[in-house]
DNA sequence: GGATAGTTTGATACTATATAACATAAAGAG
DNA sequence: CTCTTTATGTTATATAGTATCAAACTATCC
């Protein structure tokens, strides 16, 4: 489970990337987690994820609903909504905020601040998970007597592949 | 004009914040930039910047539209989206994207980066505005090739008043 | 194994958020 | 007053998300 364990925090701009390298270890990752945790990884909480992961740029819930509809007799919003709801407590999946759409965390299982940067031209999202922002961010707030529980942070731009 | 020229970034979740005094600043404001823009501050438009400074907290898009019904006959879902957008464009309004919700800007009519604190407690939000916090996010993007064009920085947490 | 408590999924209905497309009206330019 | 542009009215539809209750499944204890 050596894949699991390692971070995977991975360039999705980058040429090289291989997505379906990624979505191998993040399967396997979310298995072992959930048995780590006492959860359970059903098939039907394995396939959403795969589904999502199959693709390269966010999803959004109802093309996971058709795809599943495809498949599963019943399939109807709560099943998504209720699926997501735990990919996304468990911390294997993001949501991102500015396109009502979810990602595949690259590195689940391991604790990071969630900022994303969104290419406004090709979709595509990467995960930034920058502790120097995260830190600036909580002490900003926290010189307004504000505490921060999360964040959402999302950068539109233009990802070096399409010419940032 | 004096009072709509200076900046008027307040501190929402202070004790002593007079909300009706930005009120009357923002619309003030609001007026005046779009005479020098050549933008026309309908009646329409006014009204629903006045709607959504009349609530201290995020006010959402179908709240409004209720509000408009009881004073125009035919005002339908596009007649809000449409006014948004417009107050949006010109940066009048702050869309709060966790709450899809919107808040009138405390300073409209100077540029300045959009971060939010959303207290989870009160709902109130407040604007953070940081030049340092926009120019971290940009620095480290940069550093992986990503040109930011525009940024979704919301904060959630526990404001002071709540407690935070 | 069988009772049972907790969790997950099925199924139906509904609420909330946002946009498309085309018609009418109002405003500004000449 | 025309013409053009911008703003709004109007109807319909698309997209996103939740409430509720029932059935099925899982784990645990005896
Ligand atoms: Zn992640
Ligand atoms: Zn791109
Ligand atoms: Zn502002
Ligand atoms: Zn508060």
């Amino acid at each position: 489970m050596a894949s699991s364990d390692q971070a995977v925090v991975t360039e999705f701009f980058a040429e090289g990337h291989d997505h379906s390298a990624c979505r191998e270890a993040a399967l396997a990752a979310a298995e072992a987690i959930c048995r780590t945790r006492g959860m359970r990884f059903t098939r039907l909480r394995r396939r959403v994820l795969e589904l999502i992961w199959d693709r390269d740029y966010p999803v959004k819930a109802y093309e996971l609903l058709e795809q599943l509809r495809g498949e599963r007799s019943g399939a109807a919003p709560p099943t998504v909504y209720r699926t997501l709801d735990f990919l996304l407590r468990e911390g294997f999946i993001h949501r991102v905020e500015s396109l009502n759409a979810y990602i595949g965390c690259g590195d689940p299982g391991h604790a990071h601040p969630v900022q994303l940067l969104v290419c406004r031209h090709c979709y595509k999202v990467a995960e930034l998970a920058d502790d120097d922002v995260a830190r600036l961010l909580q002490q900003k707030a926290y010189a307004r007597g504000f505490a921060v529980d999360a964040a959402v942070v999302e950068l539109e731009g233009v990802c070096p592949r399409c010419g940032g």
